[in-house]
DNA sequence: TTATTTAGTTGACTTTATCATCTATATGAG
DNA sequence: CTCATATAGATGATAAAGTCAACTAAATAA
């Protein structure tokens, strides 16, 4: 085996995994929901744009995702004193909870993803996919 | 860094990379036909079930996928003996060349990411990678 | 000030995905 | 064998996701 089937077969079952494991859950929200949500939790200062630009998606529909969130309450448009043509976007409370769930199962499947595993294996192998990454951008210029 | 973001991390820049070189061989398919088309080339006789199984989508989208392919010709349909409701999918000699294109730019990006890195430490990473996915299998009782 | 750029919004549209239903073949139970 | 049920594929009707162009309002550069 290399490194492509190992790494795409790798994701393909952690990505299976987490939308099973998510099903217990029974979350309203489309998977590009959750994304969503997931990264304006984790945006600091989080607005639109900066939304779109971590995404890479289309402003459009970055924006109709967002009204559908703050329909739900599950996210909240703030005046953004330090520019106003924005918004800031933060979790509602409903919304922290829900991020709070997808953590905890999160969490739950990477643990048991690296069990029985030394953790200097575990730091080495991430390590690893940072000397993956910058080969990459090295290589091809990349402008993550 | 944790092993999730570690993770994903990379599998994003391998995304983006991966767009951004496959950008230079200008294909005019969508990512889904190239999925489809990479998937033909990868499952043992494979049919339109098949596909849908390996690609976990809806057997109608597979079915309209597969009918483009057919229509670049790209992929023909052959009548299967062993089973006479379903046909099996074969690249065409257009479609192999345009997946020889493919695994040309994939093997480039992965060679690239494995630069400078000795041979046993990329076997220690894939057995890692097979580790982890054995530990989900196990752990969630996956039927992948 | 004036011109240009940027954030966000919206309408119109295309592509992608899903659902229900249909036909034809396959398979299992009796 | 016959009948019921399951499976592969096809298709129409929709729904969801994503894109494009145009617009407003605020910010920034010249």
């Amino acid at each position: 085996m290399n490194l492509d089937e190992a790494l795409f077969s790798l994701i393909h079952t952690v990505r299976n995994t987490m939308i099973q494991q998510l099903k217990s859950l029974d979350i309203n929200l489309s998977p590009m929901h959750l994304k969503a949500l997931k990264a304006v939790s984790k945006i600091d200062q989080c607005t639109g744009q900066k939304l779109a630009d971590f995404m890479g998606r289309d402003k459009a529909q970055i924006n109709r995702l967002i009204k559908e969130l703050v329909n739900q309450d599950l996210v909240v448009k703030t005046s953004n004193e330090q520019d106003k043509r924005s918004q800031l976007l933060i979790l509602a409370s409903s919304g922290e909870t829900l991020i709070k769930q997808f953590n905890r199962v999160e969490k739950d499947v990477f643990e048991a993803m690296s069990a029985e595993l030394a953790g200097d294996k575990l730091e080495e192998f991430i390590e690893m996919t940072q000397k993956f990454k910058s080969n990459l951008d090295t290589t091809f210029k990349n402008k993550n």
